[in-house]
DNA sequence: TTGATGTTTCGAGCTGGATCGAAACATTGT
DNA sequence: ACAATGTTTCGATCCAGCTCGAAACATCAA
């Protein structure tokens, strides 16, 4: 009651629907104006830069002043990753916006978890990596193997300077729409970057709604194979 | 703005002040009555009968009827987690309740995170069993080694059986008050659970603190000797 | 049964904070 | 210079929800 780090401003910031819906929709890893995340919480510009603001002296937002626009974007991965957490644990206690609506299946299938691929996209390409003992899965630690290198290097990844570069390389995510984990961590940016740059998907405007193309969803099949089809 | 879990709710509980405090005071694992939650709360019990159901029906706190008693204990580890990485997060924010009182030194060398060691001597357990290859440390992921095997069945573990739970083994638990990891998941309790029985050390009362006994801390050295000191 | 203790329900009061209109401020383009 | 657009500040309104007193309910110990 009386020491520690305080949790409550931090619920408090999060408790607030219009501010939640901001960060949710900044979770797709996109800086977005302060009147673009008005529209997105459904209220007026006036509302939206209070609670900006609180955002931002909380800690959770940066901002980024660019000419007569001010863009907002999640401070850092640790307060997307503590999203995401809270995500699942709201999931999995049962706490739903609305009963499933008609994009729910859409983001089921793919979305971005601020910087990598989620869904059950997300989970087939962890797991089929792990199928073939490119990855080592033990529970909710995950490490990339020698012959995952290899794998990777054939796709074009440049493994070496992901490894150098001292960020968490493998990570497990826990996917709240699958209860089952995705890939995060460097290793989980750099494969959607593939993604993303190989034009096999797009994001679903400023939503974090991932849409594959007819051809993109096919060489993503070749590449990370339904394990459940083995 | 329309699809997903409802994080809002969850951060509205989180929120408030009250409730904050009562579920920091459950994150000693142990169980406490409505009642003594109340107090330590600093609210009647009146208030406090109406946040704790609140917090029940959101599915945070499991609730235990025992006489003309109702305890309350966090709903499962999950929550658990959930709480102890937004403190973390909270910390690095520098989001604090009050400047550093009195207990907050004896709260950094060693208190419970839910029911595992945390503080200096948490961090201090993981990384010389790290030092001495008995964990295998990346960034987060860490896990049991062979010879760290052999080490805990010499301490008096029964490794097989913390194996075969299918719970998670080995697990980092980033350490708000000193900026580093220490050990959770099964062998983090188990380990505590060591510790307890064997007397090394006590619960402040009813506080997350945890006192090592003179001869206790003599033991935790000799068992975890400090990787600085090498 | 009676009294003591722990918990919850009900009702009423109060306040923090979300909201928006109006207007000021900032930046860009013409 | 002026107008157009994006953002913030100020002021006023309004309401959800925190709070506690009073009283009911539950359990235990005589």
């Amino acid at each position: 009651m009386r020491e520690g780090p305080d949790i409550a401003l931090i619920g408090s910031l999060l408790g607030e629907p219009t501010r939640a819906n901001m960060l949710m929709a900044l979770m797709n890893g996109k800086a977005l104006t302060a009147g673009e995340l008005a529209r997105e919480a459904g209220v007026t510009p006036q509302t939206a830069s209070s609670h900006l603001a609180k955002l931002e002296a909380g800690g959770l937002l940066r901002p980024l002043k660019q000419g007569r626009h001010r863009y907002f974007a999640l401070a850092d991965t640790e307060v997307a990753d503590m999203l995401e957490s809270l995500t699942g644990l709201a999931a999995q206690k049962g706490h739903m916006r609305l009963r499933t609506g008609p994009k729910d299946p859409a983001l089921r299938h793919a979305r971005l978890c601020y910087n990598h691929l989620a869904g059950t996209c997300g989970v087939q390409m962890l797991e089929s990596m792990a199928s073939r003992g490119f990855l080592e899965l033990d529970h909710e630690a995950v490490a990339l193997t020698g012959k995952g290198s290899l794998f990777l290097q054939d796709l074009g990844l440049d493994v070496d300077k992901l490894k150098s570069a001292n960020k968490v390389l493998c990570k497990t995510c826990v996917d709240w729409s699958v209860r089952r984990y995705h890939l995060g961590g460097a290793l989980g940016r750099a494969l959607w970057s593939h993604i993303d740059t190989f034009g096999w998907a797009r994001r679903d405007g400023d939503t974090r709604i991932v849409m594959f193309t007819k051809q993109g969803q096919k060489n993503f099949e070749a590449c990370f194979p339904s394990v459940s089809s083995v």
